[in-house]
DNA sequence: CGTATCTAGTGACGAAAGTCGATGCAATCG
DNA sequence: CGATTGCATCGACTTTCGTCACTAGATACG
């Protein structure tokens, strides 16, 4: 985890006080900040957060027709959260006949709690 | 961190298979989701987690006429970003003078990274 | 083969988010 | 006082998001 953003030497104007006296610099480049954003989103709504909720605690894989009774809100709404966390690389499915099971993805997790320490 | 969503047994239809043999169920309540949700939410920007980033290892408070050359936004923007941030629990901030200083509050991603484990 | 079931995808729509320029407001300096 | 500086807020715009009803595909059943 290092750095990419600049650090511009600040311009400090003649007339006030020096603006600040610390230099700061980020510690994750733009590249990780991105990645970790894009899983922090994926899970900042909170049908998502509990589908991940429900199917890490469950340590197998979990069929839809099971997830879809537990939200109030449609079926094909459920479907598009769970396709957002397949693209976000959280959870997989599997086909099997006529029905599907979610798993969580073992480490998709890792990098997001491990930056939050 | 317990129940809160119901578990409708499934009615199974005659014809078929039975859906699916385990019956599942969230760990995490609604408020506990929703509030995890929105941590997560505003954490959800590659410049809010870069933010929060130096921030958090900076061990201070950081001016904002530091941290808005790090980034390729335009100074209202950083600032509507630093209200999300504060609007969350997540910063806070303290005027001295001319200038604001931000700080990550201690606690604020704490439950978050627990229930990311 | 026809029908019923489960899931994914489409299109539409209102709500929310991210961005900017312009403006407002305090505090500081001359 | 008037001018300047640092930050927040406002208004407008575009893009993204969450949601639903509807439809399409695939599989299973009879």
């Amino acid at each position: 985890m290092n750095v990419d953003l600049q650090l511009e030497p600040k311009t400090k104007r003649a007339a006030g006080a020096p603006c600040c006296e610390p230099v700061v610099y980020p510690d994750v480049d733009r590249q990780q900040a991105t990645r970790l954003a894009d899983v922090a989103k994926t899970l900042g709504d909170p049908i998502r957060l509990q589908l991940v909720d429900v199917l890490r605690k469950h340590a197998g894989k979990v069929c839809v027709c099971e997830l879809v009774p537990l939200f109030d809100v449609s079926q094909s709404t459920l479907s598009h959260h769970l396709k957002k966390l397949r693209d976000a690389g959280i959870v997989d499915s599997e086909r099997q006949g006529l029905w599907a099971y979610y798993y969580v993805l073992p480490e998709a997790l890792d990098d997001l709690a491990s930056w939050l320490g």
